[in-house]
DNA sequence: CTGTTAGCGCTTTCAC
DNA sequence: GTGAAAGCGCTAACAG
């Protein structure tokens, strides 16, 4: 700026003067000023600049378990979209799905001050998102609701989506429904089966626990259960799981022992309508999820000084069915 | 730190020499200075460290298309591992493919002071990349090869990978083989093309050019194309596609037409074993992209002023084959 | 209309 | 062992 300042005869004021437009300017300098800028390839420092100004950097953090995930990858670019309209960039942080990468991840972001926190938590312990160790900055959960901590969150509505899902497998005339499940410690696999044993609770059926499997995190292990409940003496006439890493291991035990079971799953995803066999699935837009936590951030950072309470916002879901039922 | 310093009745240096260690202070004032900070909850601020060392944040903007294409999700995966491994995070900007965009969003990250820029083009016009109005940022292009800028970058080998999959499809006694390809203009276009006549060509055949279309650029318009393909009088009994949203779009109208034509096409996608059809796929592994860009970026930061020339990396190809031939 | 001064939060240099 | 001064690049406030 001192350089641009001495090529075009004034001061640095001047030059970020110019820089603002500010309107007292003469022509005759401002041009002198673009010019230097110009020629020298000057750039102003935001860095300092946003120094001076006692506002931070305009980044927010943004930490997901797995982006390899369609789910996360679409997650962040709606939040980067919204952020993207307040000027706000993201600053990627993937946790690999490690509570402990989690923490400092998050720890780092702080130090390099961001504005704010998205943060969609590997786990069920929040104690290192606790606002003192956060510099109480604003935070905003996404997929999982705050516990031991205040925030903001967004939330799929799990057990709704779920509910209908198994609702609609009741109305085709199914009664011995299997459910593959998440950890239930998890608050999404909680939530799901939650919703799995509403449907079934209020259209009188029984939940048989041997069609209930959980910990199914991968394909290949919701494959080889799915198998064993195919092998049962009675098996399950329809089948639900609770992310589209189960469906597809579902998918694919069915295909390969050519079982009649008709399948259902929670998450949409690519291809599903392609697979030669009915299903049903809750869809929703991930990347509203990721725009409305952005929003619900940004908000915070516009907020002065007396907080509002947290706030809650729930992605709706519908049921799609691809092929024929 | 000022705060902490008065409380703990030092001055602000005594704090900032507790930070670092100095082996120099007293371990009674060490002592009173870290209860301080514990008191205030007190962190360094990274962005005013950096503005006095003179360095600049360790942040390396990502610019991409689509984050909602798995190829550029798995590959911010793999930049973003191996960033951070340097203690470097990344600020993550998604273009939408708009080179207007692309413009404005490399500017942005050019003033918040990133430390150097991996960058897939979404254009041939790489003009804006340029040194000097880059302000000599490091820049590392992947995907696509630098146009009338010197950068490193990292590329896919396109051309290879195509040629092997036609060998594939010759060898399998095609020699009525269709293209389906992105615009030429763009590079991986034209390599993925230039791999087709190639193999074409060493086999002796002739390549028709009403099998030959270009600009498909989404599902849909392949779909359509390869409809119009398979209606010729005289239709090819082989389909090579450019990239992965192009081959789900030939599936369609395979599936849907009832055709027997054998597809290929660039790009591995998940589920594409589970499609009841036989396909050939030319897979790579993207998060090796990233890392490789990330890799050739951190040499050139940590660099010193004599630049070598610019360095180029190839991620290899293989070819695989799902379902029965 | 333009320049000078002071200070954002930190650290290097030099003094004590 | 600790403090005071100066300055990283920028701008708000006050002069002129």
């Amino acid at each position: 700026m001192r350089d641009v300042a001495a090529m075009a005869h004034v001061s640095a004021m001047t030059v970020s003067r110019v820089l603002h437009n500010d309107p007292r300017i003469t022509e005759m300098t401002k041009q002198r000023v673009l010019n230097a800028i110009e020629e020298l390839g000057y750039r102003r420092d935001e860095t300092a600049r946003n120094l001076r100004l006692g506002r931070s950097a305009g980044l927010i953090g943004l930490v997901v378990p797995n982006l390899a995930n369609p789910f996360y990858s679409q997650f962040a670019l709606g939040a980067g979209e919204t952020a993207e309209k307040f000027g706000i960039n993201l600053v990627l942080a993937n946790t690999a799905e490690d509570p402990r990468r989690e923490i400092r991840l998050v720890d780092d972001l702080i130090s390099r001050r961001v504005d704010g926190l998205i943060v969609v938590p590997a786990d069920n312990d929040h104690r290192h998102l606790d606002p003192v160790k956060l510099h109480h900055l604003p935070l905003v959960l996404a997929a999982r609701p705050p516990v031991g901590v205040e925030a903001d969150c967004v939330l799929v509505d799990d057990f709704g989506g779920t509910r209908e899902a198994i609702r609609l497998l009741i109305a085709r005339g199914h009664t011995k429904i299997g459910f593959l499940g998440l950890p239930p410690s998890a608050y999404t696999g909680a939530e799901r089966l939650r919703g799995f044993r509403a449907a079934m609770d209020e259209a009188g059926l029984p939940v048989d626990e041997q069609y209930v499997h959980y910990h199914q995190r991968d394909i290949a292990t919701a494959e080889q259960a799915t198998r064993a409940l195919l092998a049962l003496p009675d098996p399950p006439t329809a089948l639900f799981s609770a992310n589209s890493r189960n469906t597809i291991g579902t998918i694919r035990a069915v295909n390969n022992t050519g079982a009649s079971t008709v399948l259902a799953g929670f998450d949409d995803f690519e291809l599903a309508d392609m697979l030669g066999l009915p299903l049903i699935v809750v869809a929703y837009d991930p990347g509203d999820v990721g725009q409305r936590a952005a929003n619900l951030l940004i908000d915070r950072l516009n907020e002065d000084d007396n907080p509002s309470p947290p706030r809650r916002g729930v992605v709706p879901t519908s049921v799609v069915e691809y092929g024929d039922q």
